[in-house]
DNA sequence: TTGTACGCGTTATCAT
DNA sequence: ATGATAACGCGTACAA
């Protein structure tokens, strides 16, 4: 028995390919016997029905595609985590894509989502401020999106983030209270997405303490380690700060890095917060203070709003903007 | 134009489906300018072929499905990293399942996996000694599998795995030459899979050096993160080793946090070394010595394993077994 | 080089 | 409660 379907399932078993259908659908009208004898039979020959033929007929495909930058950062694989949690529950499954946040990569496979491979998507956008027609040939093909945490705005779709302009505020404003004068902004891009609201919550919290604005101390820096080590031991070098706080946590761990090597002492010469959502910040040393955001949380509801337009297809559904709040544990790398 | 097809294009250009199918599928048999036309306006109005309908046709999904216990650990999520890069590069998608090493889970997914909705699997196994058939299920269908790292001995399939035994008794001797008496084993079960070799490393280690082998230097932990923390509180509390090698990640950040709280001083007090592939071990505090897996090169090598078989499908493909070596980073948790 | 026509495996509709 | 059948969208053998 190599090639066991439906149809090959019901002559041996005598019955129509219906009745069998029924019986893999939980269908009420089929005898419960018959059923029975199906599924048992079905097991005993591992059968299941062709997933492809299925979604063929009835373009479900009970799959997910999420879309994230990258997948070796506690942020994003507890996100992933969330989304899965609520797909497991509904019976989906979920495809998954790296851009690496190279933006060609996100175009490449946006497109390729638009012939119906998945029924939903959920992503984090790689954040470059180029043309985003092509998230908008998912819209015409009613193929549901909720972005999350990293959104573009310019695009109509249910969005979850995080506070992060207060939580942003709330960082800064601690350092500047444990005494910190020259408070750099670690950042990979500052025009952008998360990079941009961060940087104003950083602003406005140092002008409400009455310390000026210095354009210095916004470090850009790259996807490059090595390169983000370089600009930041050059900071550290010739512009000294005496506190940092970086919108992303890669830029914390070469802070981290830079200054073991160079024998800063954190905290007494530099304080940092960092947003991350790294498990094990209270292990590292010193202990990180962060911006944690629920990053789990966003995962359940960027899924949950993906479900609603899902389950209500063909009606117009409102979009829907959900923003968690984030928490600042205060540890000892900012001399907590 | 709602819905488009090869039928409906095919109309719109006054051409064949035949003829748009071959301009897809980068047929030769087809003039370059009717192929540019289609493709043209194939792209204008977003069109794909649907992937389900391809499918159905010639039982190529183009998809992996990969499996995995967990995604947050640095170890996992590079080798995922891996796998998608050979994968990408095949033009090959990837559905990702974590099973949180419940094996009902697994089994529920691999079954799934039954109807041909992917061409392959990768994975690494919840590690429960139970009943394997379900696996065999997938050869019946022609699936080709990978397992790396955590593997069923009893199932034939490629593998790739590390130097286990020769990377444990290499850290465990280690641990003795830095002058370590009575080390500990950290283990989530010590009979199964890695659990078991790993240990296997520990104790012929112990036995090399005369150190007698003592049952209650074997910590058996569990998956819940505050019973682990308890155990190992009480192990450090009463048994009172002076060497830790921790088979597992996950318990060597319990054994730091323990350690933290009761003011335990690593290395003085207690030396550790753990498996671990996390790429911030270096700025723990203590920094972590590691036993690192290639993970990166694992995923790697799984994907091309499969690959392998994917491509010589019908024929009978000799498993193989790839053994990659681990490497131990000595730093100052064990007095580096 | 292009077109015709069938079948991939399933399910929904309509009968019975 | 069950069966017959058409249709989902595509690729390919075959014919032209």
């Amino acid at each position: 028995m190599d090639h066991i379907t439906i149809k090959t399932l019901a002559k041996k078993l005598g019955i129509s390919t219906s009745t069998i259908s029924r019986a893999f659908n939980g269908s009420t009208d089929i005898n419960k016997d018959t059923r029975d004898r199906i599924l048992d039979y079905a097991k005993k020959h591992n059968f299941l029905p062709n997933h492809y033929a299925s979604n063929l007929r009835d373009k479900k495909s009970k799959t997910l595609a999420v879309i994230v930058p990258e997948i070796v950062n506690d942020f994003f694989a507890q996100a992933i985590n969330g989304i899965e949690e609520v797909a497991r529950k509904k019976g989906f499954y979920i495809l998954l894509y790296r851009t690496d946040d190279v933006f060609e990569k996100e175009v490449s496979f946006v497109n390729y989502l638009n012939n119906g491979k998945a029924d939903g998507i959920i992503m984090s956008v790689s954040g470059e401020a180029n043309d985003h027609n092509y998230m908008r040939a998912l819209a015409q093909k009613n193929i549901p999106v909720v972005f999350f945490d990293r959104v573009y705005e310019d695009i109509d779709v249910s969005k979850v983030t995080t506070n992060d302009y207060e939580a942003s505020f709330e960082a800064t404003e601690h350092l500047i209270h444990t005494g910190c004068k020259r408070i750099a902004y670690l950042v990979v891009n500052k025009s952008i997405s998360i990079g941009k609201v961060r940087m104003q919550g950083y602003v406005d919290a140092l002008e409400k303490h009455g310390i000026a604005f210095d354009d210095d101390l916004v470090i850009d820096c790259s996807q490059d380690e090595k390169i983000n080590y370089s600009i930041i031991k050059q900071v550290l070098e010739d512009i000294k700060p005496d506190g940092i706080f970086s919108s992303v946590e890669r830029l914390a761990f070469a802070t981290l890095s830079v200054c073991n090597d160079m024998n800063i002492a954190i905290p007494n010469d530099l304080k940092i917060v960092s947003f991350s959502s790294l498990q094990i910040a209270p292990l590292l040393n010193p202990p990180l203070s962060t911006v944690t955001q629920p990053a789990y949380e966003m995962g359940i509801k960027a899924a949950t709003l993906l479900f609603d337009a899902l389950e209500k297809k063909g009606q117009v559904v409102p979009r829907k903007h959900i923003v968690l709040k984030s928490k600042l544990f205060i540890r000892k790398s900012s001399g907590g």
